[in-house]
DNA sequence: ATGCGTTGATTAATCGTTTAATCGATACTC
DNA sequence: GAGTATCGATTAAACGATTAATCAACGCAT
């Protein structure tokens, strides 16, 4: 059953009658060893089971190997994504991954990248609550926002992901285009909103709904009066979340109004059920592992304090390129504009 | 600006001219240190801004404060809730979440909590993939599964919130009814689908659906051919999980088909859009805070080698109740079951 | 005065790894 | 052949906290 206690360096040592500095020089290839009995050394290792104690070359080196991971509201529904691209990430450059949830409130925020700090992480991923700027703690920071926020170390092109698809809402001939918002706050959704703009140009009508805001005014799960603007000559609706995006396809067809063919609905995100609903939601996928990929990368090589180790004046470390391009879901809930929906049947709300 | 370097015990022990021994005692309240210098030792460690190593405790003692959760497949949109529920937990009981993820196979489960051990963590959290035991590793484990489950800590009582809903159908005149799932090899799934079976009753007749074996013939996201299932006499169709019932709701009203005025349509979980989409889906909300506040109890209790602390004959520590109630969230998507609904109008797949 | 128990503090060892300093021994240079 | 690199390995000192063992001092009963 060979139950023996867990083996260190110097029962390695031992068993093969050199010294423990010898073995961890073997190890990790830093000393002086002679091939062969480093290839020695290194056998009866893996033979040994030997993993090396994290908590002893922790106390040692100062260093843990843990990544803290800090996000809004660790409920958002892109959580999954993202803290599987940056685990995946962290976990094959050798890292751990420790969680911290800032649940709502601002300022726990600032408390759950402390407790992470207090724990020893070598580093922190913060996806920043909106609006909110990083302020100079003491460990590098990856952020990742927008790329037009300052500070930022990586982040989806939302402008870019935005333009395509009020480029490809124009193609289809819309001219009204309703865009549904959550909160004006957000960095993210003002720059999805400026790209949506642009995209659409100038001779398209284009509104926003906060749904914030209108969730003060009419209460929490009030209907939009979606099918009223319809009526009113908006034939697409672009949600800046896939959350939203649901919610007024549901809507839209809970009042009889035909997704696409009287009116289209786009999201952002490609959260998961966006692709089994019906219609399957035309929307913009993130390149998360991308993203998470260069954020530990940059965050690994200050912490290592590599040359290509960058940090900003923020005190948040820089990636090679801080905007990865955002990837058009091209689905069946966008299609032509409706020649004319003021006669369309729907009406119930 | 005071750049000290971290303050540590011996920090503290020399500016009070003390060992290292008694502030370390006056701290964790463990050796013999009069009130009196026990208590300018906290005030000169609090005033110092000094927290304990972690590295150093760990080495020490063998303990790091950090617990494991392994989830099947991160992406799950169950996640957000479960990690928070468990973060908060473990958060309050002094420990930190390490996330492990063992993306789909089956293997990379084992593969993931062994890198958990690898790192250190006193205990794991295991949410199993679906028909997987845990086999005897070399640390606690709380397993977090179905009540049925042999060697589960803490769970839903799935089955109960499955008859409550089945119950809930039929009061409301439901004869027919489509059971929607993933696959049978879930053991949440099947708690899910025996208590649905035994709340219908032998009076109304209930068949189930596998999507996964549906993808398989008919590829990935064929439509569930679901008004063909109205015209024939189903009027309600229970999803098991929110997911596959918002995926029937939008089927249905694509084809026309009113919910809940002509079809049921309910879900399991509770998952973040279920409130926002029109009509608002009637499902069992999980009790996460609860089980999870459970498991880690469990966890620590073994840990730290409690009395309370007990575990199972497979190896994994037994909370105070396995079972944790799911409560009904009664919203729009259900309702009365239609007179007749053979000539509705609905077709269009 | 001797012995004993208690209180309040210190000493010193230990956890496992890393790494600068050291030390023989061999090889090389002039 | 004496001085000097170079190689290959060892020694020993950290890192910071915990804890068993020890010790001084004091009170108290015999």
């Amino acid at each position: 059953m060979m139950k023996s206690e867990k083996p260190n360096l110097s029962a390695i040592a031992h068993t093969l009658g050199v010294s423990v500095a010898t073995v961890s020089n073997a190890l990790s290839g830093k000393g002086r060893v002679s091939t062969e009995l480093a290839e020695r050394i290194r056998d009866t290792a893996r033979s040994l089971g030997y993993v090396p104690s994290v908590a002893g070359r922790a106390l040692r080196t100062g260093r843990t190997g843990v990544l803290g991971l800090v996000l809004p509201d660790i409920a958002n529904p892109l959580f999954p994504q993202i803290a599987q691209a940056i685990e995946q990430a962290a976990s094959s450059a050798g890292y751990g991954v420790l969680i911290g949830d800032s649940r709502g409130a601002v300022e726990q925020q600032t408390q759950a990248i402390l407790r992470l700090i207090d724990r020893g992480v070598d580093g922190i991923i913060v996806i920043p609550r909106r609006g909110t700027r990083i302020s100079d703690i003491g460990c590098p920071v990856a952020v990742i926002d927008t790329p037009a926020t300052p500070g930022n170390t990586v982040a989806s092109d939302h402008w870019g992901g935005g333009e395509e698809m009020g480029r490809h809402l124009r193609e289809l001939g819309h001219e009204r285009v309703l865009i549904l918002g959550g909160s004006p706050l957000s960095n993210v959704q003002s720059d999805r909103i400026g790209g949506l703009r642009a995209g659409l140009g100038s001779s398209v009508r284009a509104e926003v709904l906060w749904l914030e805001q209108h969730a003060e005014t009419h209460g929490a799960d009030a209907p939009l009066g979606l099918a009223a603007m319809v009526k009113d000559g908006v034939t697409a609706f672009a949600g800046l979340s896939d959350l939203t995006a649901v919610r007024a396809l549901t809507e839209l067809q809970a009042a009889g109004i035909a997704v696409p063919e009287a009116a289209s609905v786009t999201g952002f995100d490609d959260l998961i059920w966006s692709s089994v609903i019906t219609p399957s939601l035309t929307t913009l996928r993130m390149d998360m592992a991308e993203i998470a990929r260069q954020a530990v990368q940059a965050l690994v090589a200050v912490i290592a304090g590599l040359p290509q180790g960058r940090v900003t004046a923020l005190g948040t470390v820089v990636a090679d390129s801080n905007s990865v391009p955002m990837m058009l879901m091209l689905r069946q809930s966008s299609g032509p504009r409706a020649v004319d929906n003021r006669n369309v049947e729907g009406d119930e709300a």
